[in-house]
DNA sequence: CAGTGTGAAGAGGTTCACAGCG
DNA sequence: CGCTGTGAACCTCTTCACACTG
């Protein structure tokens, strides 16, 4: 048993793809009052194979008990460290739409790592109003802001005429993490993370498989 | 030039993944007013290489000229057709929450395939008021009314508590593919598409590369 | 001569199958 | 005896490199 686990460099992205979705159904089965849980199981669960996720466990640590399975609490506390979300990442939300609004709003966040911290929008209607308990910031302060605060993740929720100009702006900033719901792709330096959420993508990728 | 372009089978999902991000970058640059390009634009557009955009359209046909590149339009329609979204698909949303209101205010879908047709909410509160223009209908009506109308494809917007059974409810209906916002995984049948929005889950596929 | 289309080579990811351990 | 952890086999996907063509 030499040692292993190498530092994120050779892990494949597509593995740690996956551990968010193992997090959440380890939570999932946690509040259903359940104490241990096997590779079968969570596979089962998720419609993937044991041997996935055993594998993709393996790159990080032996987790589990031979015979046994793995403790669900454990395998929680050692994917949180893992993914970095045993600590809280502050974000900022740019976009004070419809969809800026839901995300204002939506609780999910907390539990799992994240606490927005801000909001901008560039509509001076919009600038100084309340929303969810933020008072909207002027996307012309952004910069200086976001630098202030330290803030290092955002999410993108602009029309995608202005997706690239926002980022070009958040990038001065210091954020190293985009989560970009505006339909367009975004140019980033190459360390900089960037994730998309297109809904009309997620769609056009299930209609070719449909009949009709 | 024998024929090929079997019929899906043996065309790789991530390559059909990638085609909506095709589709919607040649939409961009016919915008700006190009009409031909070539697979290092657009590679260099989504940070993929050439290489993988020619042989990912050479899955499905010859679609270029050699020497100069490939007509935008005509790459356009070739994509609508491939993804079959060059027709419309009446959509159902189940959920008008304040995610349920910002999908049902958002104007991107019409163009790029989608007509939402129907909202649906069990709050006895919601149900009958006006969203978007649409009524709120009432959850126990789903099946019968989603049937009626023959709607294939469904956007849940639901908390995850209810995701499963509402589910249940879509595949009763004859739903044939989920765009799924509920941070659950859900279960259905294996001929059923599922797409998952969780941005809690993108956001931890960040995390992890980010220092700290 | 610029840029496609594509076999072949090379990486990368998944599954198998079993040793090992609780 | 059940279930993990893991090399090795297998399979899939990406990149290379070049023949071909407008």
């Amino acid at each position: 048993m030499p040692t292993k686990h190498a530092p994120q460099k050779d892990i494949p992205d597509i593995v740690v793809g996956r551990l968010p979705v193992y997090l959440r159904t380890l939570r999932t089965l946690a509040a259903e009052g359940r104490e241990i849980t096997s590779s079968s199981e969570l596979g089962a669960r998720l419609g993937l194979t044991s041997a996935q996720i055993r594998k993709d466990l393996s790159y990080f640590g032996e987790f589990g008990r031979q015979g046994l399975g793995y403790n669900i609490e454990f395998l929680i506390q050692q994917l949180r460290r893992i993914l970095k979300v045993d600590r809280m990442w502050d974000v900022a939300l740019v976009g004070a739409g419809d969809l800026g609004r839901a995300l204002a709003h939506y609780h999910g966040f907390h539990e799992r790592g994240f606490i927005i911290r801000m909001v901008f929008d560039s509509d001076p209607e919009k600038i100084g109003t309340q929303l969810a308990g933020f008072d909207v910031r002027d996307m012309a302060r952004l910069v200086g802001e976001i630098k202030a605060a330290q803030i290092k993740v955002a999410m993108l929720a602009v029309p995608a005429t202005a997706a690239q100009k926002v980022t070009d702006l958040l990038m001065e900033a210091g954020i190293r993490a985009i989560l970009n719901y505006a339909p367009t792709a975004l140019s980033v330096p190459r360390d900089v993370q960037v994730q998309n959420i297109d809904p009309t993508v997620h769609l056009q990728r299930m209609t070719f498989y449909l009949e009709g």
